[in-house]
DNA sequence: AATCGCTCCCAAAGCGCTTTGGATGCTGCA
DNA sequence: TGCAGCATCCAAAGCGCTTTGGGAGCGATT
């Protein structure tokens, strides 16, 4: 059998439909005694409001948008993705919104944004992997849609909202760590640089080198996919070189991985031959130790970083008039045993 | 600007509603050169027909819910979860229909369900994880929705359509092919127990041994959740053993990648003195190597298992008077560097 | 006694779409 | 000429909810 409607309910309880949805949405005009009575019936029946009905007849969907591009340029799913989701979910089905996804093409990303607009099925969108100069921005400004951008696009011509963490600190940070324990071959094991991000972590790195007064070396550093292979096949490389890194700045915790794997391939200890740092985005699956990090890491939640978006898109639905909103959040240097000062002789 | 409507694109066209909306969907029942008119200027007007209305009047919402569980047993988000929703986001998007995600903790799991069914907001779902006797079956079975399950639930007591691997079959023909490689130490790393993928491998490993008149070993046998960590655990308590496996079994690639380092942080060497075959579920972002596997592992696309539980649900919606339908996808044995025969010499 | 101000409830419109059940005009055939 | 039959179009109802605009009843105020 369907499930119950407000108006059957309204017709067993001898009411009107309007004063039962009155009753249920906590409108003062109802009389206390009736309004226990409908929720009582209500439960009773497990009555839930339609939400197609609800969000016709409010103008509100109580959904949000995630729109996560298919690249062909890179065939993954974003591992960080699943995380994201969860943080933003918690808030979600704490506020009664739903998270609608969609899966596009590269290609497709404009059509399906004013799709979404003009669907009408989402009252908000969270932007994914911004770009270094992404067009999405200015479309959902132009559109009204509201949104809030995971990251930020440094091109961006409009103001928008964003949630991101300090990368170029970060990896800054991360950079002077390792300089300070006297490394000076430094390699770099980056995402792919058209990311936002991984320009970001770039500039971080170079700048404190540059603070040194070091100049980057474009044999100690790479870009791609991050994953396990990538992290041993840099290594492999750079280890081979005549002059090769004794420190490993990796965008990843799966690079890291690789890196690690390779290094002690050739027999070096990690901490003592070779150091390593990551940055850890601390997804649920992939653990940098549990009471000691084994990776010195730069480490900063993705799933709290969709927590904040969620939160942030809310808050702007809840008040469109508002001016755009940002919040950078600090990764923190945690030291695990993949680090330790530069061999004094050069192997 | 808010989204044009159909009844302003009838007003802007000279026609009525009705006209416009058989045009667009369509019915035979309007001239060719009309149709041609307001098929023109619908996508002049970026129109498209708000889903709610359309929902509420059609009573099809045209998406699938995925209702992904919250556990405090184990507070990881299921890593393969990504994957498969790209697989069946990828049907979604082809067949016009929405995918929209709830998060919510095991304990709100039937609540979950039935607000699903009565708001109306989804046509089907699709279960994720299934326990070995699980109660959502019963209880979907019994709100009358579509669902499908991405694997399947030994205990239920309803008839019910699901899309699985052979899990038994998988890693009974990967025990196999251990024992015939001369192993008889064979170490098994579980997911945890108490999922229902995690019983069948168990009972295929189980058999395998059996039919070589051997019985399992305990102190060879961990479950857990499936990380890098676990793996690295298992693998430093059983190499310490006074007779220690000379292969191990692994339920991931993650959890294989954790016995790999511990394996050589012991001096030993990959497919040489110890083997390794773990099931590889082809995440996008964990790669069993390139071209050639790295790992000799089962391996089962779980996207494509994503597009098979999609395809299939939108099946069943739409002849939901059907049979309950099946699917075992069969793992492919692959062989990798990390298995070979057993060393004959004990260690 | 007349009026005011509450409290508590309801009828009806409307959200944007689909769909039923005609209307209209024209062609073709007896 | 008259009428069935067809091709095209439209008015209006209805999906399940919220919300506007009252309206009845009743004690309090003047």
């Amino acid at each position: 059998m369907p499930p119950i409607t407000l108006k059957q309910l309204a017709a067993e309880l001898g009411l009107s439909p309007t004063t039962v949805s009155r009753a249920l949405n906590g409108y003062p005009e109802v009389n206390e005694e009736t309004r226990a009575r409908v929720t009582k019936a209500a439960t009773r029946h497990h009555y839930r409001p339609n939400t197609r009905a609800k969000a016709l007849a409010t103008g509100r969907s109580m959904a949000i948008g995630h729109i996560i591009p298919i690249s062909t340029q890179h065939e993954i799913v974003n591992p960080i993705f699943a995380d994201f989701i969860a943080g933003a979910g918690e808030v979600y089905s704490r506020e009664g919104y739903d998270m609608v996804l969609s899966l596009v093409p590269d290609a497709d990303q404009t059509r399906a944004y004013r799709e979404m607009r003009a669907k009408g099925s989402v009252d908000g969108i969270i932007v994914h992997g911004p770009k270094e100069d992404d067009p999405r921005i200015a479309l959902l400004d132009e559109l009204g849609m509201p949104f809030v951008v995971h990251g930020r696009a440094t091109g961006a011509k409009v103001p928008y909202s964003w949630v991101d963490v300090n990368n170029t600190r970060a990896f800054q940070r991360a950079t002077e760590f390792l300089l300070d324990l006297g490394h000076r071959r430094i390699a770099l094991v980056n995402g792919l640089e058209f990311m936002d991000f991984a320009i970001r972590r770039r500039h971080g790195y170079e700048a404190a080198l540059a603070a040194h007064g070091l100049a980057p070396d474009p044999a100690l550093m790479v870009q791609g996919e991050m994953t396990e292979a990538q992290g041993a096949h840099a290594a492999r490389a750079m280890l081979a070189l005549p002059s090769p890194p004794s420190a490993f700045l990796c965008s990843s915790l799966l690079s890291a991985m690789g890196v690690r794997r390779e290094v002690e391939a050739h027999g070096l200890r990690l901490g003592r031959d070779v150091s390593i740092v990551t940055h850890d985005d601390e997804l649920g699956y992939l653990r940098n130790g549990e009471a000691e990090p084994i990776f010195t890491a730069t480490r900063s939640s993705v799933r709290e970083a969709g927590r904040r978006c969620a939160q942030m898109l809310l808050g702007i639905i809840a008040d469109p008039a508002s001016a755009p909103r940002h919040e950078l959040l600090e990764a923190v240097l945690v030291v695990g045993r993949s680090t330790g000062p530069a061999p004094v002789t050069p192997r």
